[in-house]
DNA sequence: CATCGATGTTGAG
DNA sequence: TCAACCTCGATGG
């Protein structure tokens, strides 16, 4: 379910809470037990997405990789930083204020921070759910570290935080050749790697290929990060047909797909939101991010009308997902 | 309360 | 091409 931008804000929250921590390893749902033993009692020392893979490091060049898929997720829980939605008078960001200490700010001048509040960050007892979307508790009263609930495949546990992995669809420790292997197989992460060089070996892939472009977005080893919902609303905001076989594309339109991946993945990162129509009012942009019925040009639209041309979204099945687009606006 | 479907990937056939 | 993985919010009775 979560697509790229989740998963680098999953890395940021390690960051935040474990790199630098020495983490007690467990499988409490056990089937994970000799894994955990691998990394147990170790230092955490990084913590970095790549698409749509976490990789987090410990001491002696032992990685645990995890690949969410459809349904998994990460419980926080203890004395962590969240993201806060503070109200400013004046619109100064970086101050201490009585919610906490504000130890990051990322969302600085951006289209979003300009329609409201600004998105901050504060260290306190809070639990927090990560997977495609970010629940935050708001119960302040549990104990520490609470009870594993359910099939808890890894639990990572420092002095005052707490990890539960459960649902992924891959878990496993490496070594630094296996995590070099694993790297080799996916195409560029924008946010790993902006350079021109990276785009330069995405637009070559895409162009050297002759399925559609729909399937090559979503596909790992050529781009990372992208899921269904991207896929949808970049091809829309293209205005690109998904069934253009890739080396129909025009190069300067792949171009700008990558461009626009860099530009959305970022933004999706900084909010916490798959923002896809940035491009509206600001009275649109505030509806975009209060419901999830505003916020998508096609995805999830089907039957209902285009929101430049009034066209029913269609749906099909391509490879067994789901593809929405506008047959009118992407000729 | 039962059922469905999902923002993903792998591997069997 | 499709089932399996194995979670959980949304939906319907």
């Amino acid at each position: 379910m979560p697509e790229g931008h989740s998963l680098h804000r999953i890395a940021r929250q390690f960051s935040r809470n474990f790199v630098g921590h020495r983490v007690a390893a467990s499988s409490p749902q056990g089937r994970f037990a000799e894994g955990a033993a691998l990394i147990d009692g170790r230092v955490m020392v990084d913590a970095r997405a790549s698409g749509k893979q976490l990789f987090l490091e410990f001491e002696g060049g032992r990685w645990l990789r995890v690949h969410l898929g459809l349904y998994g997720a990460w419980d926080f829980a203890g004395e962590i930083t969240t993201d806060a939605t503070i109200r400013s008078s004046n619109g100064r960001i970086g101050q201490t204020n009585q919610h906490g200490t504000i130890v990051d700010d990322d969302a600085g001048e951006d289209s979003i921070s300009s329609i409201g509040a600004p998105r901050l960050a504060r260290r306190h007892k809070a639990r927090l759910r990560m997977s495609e979307q970010e629940k935050e508790d708001d119960d302040p009263d549990f104990v520490f570290p609470p009870e594993p609930v359910g099939q808890v495949r890894v639990r990572l546990l420092t002095e005052d935080a707490v990890a539960d992995l459960r649902g992924p669809t891959a878990c496993e420790v490496l070594d630094p050749a296996g995590v070099e292997s694993v790297l080799d197989r996916l195409g560029p992460d924008p946010l790993n790697d902006p350079s021109e060089a990276a785009k330069a070996r995405v637009v070559e892939a895409v162009l050297a290929k002759g399925s559609p472009i729909a399937l090559l977005l979503m596909d790992q080893s050529v781009i990372g990060g992208i899921g269904n919902v991207y896929r949808a609303e970049m091809l829309f905001r293209a205005r690109l047909n998904p069934h253009t076989p890739g080396k129909k594309v025009p190069r300067e339109v792949v171009e700008a797909l990558w461009d626009d991946w860099v530009y959305l993945l970022d933004l999706g990162v900084r909010t916490g939101q798959m923002l896809t129509m940035d491009g509206l009012d600001p009275e649109a942009k505030r509806k975009a991010m209060a419901s999830r019925e505003d916020r998508h040009w096609v995805y999830r639209r089907e039957g209902l009308p285009c929101r430049v041309c009034g066209t029913n979204i269609v749906m099909e099945l391509l490879a067994a997902r789901k593809l929405y687009w506008c047959p009118f606006c992407q000729q």
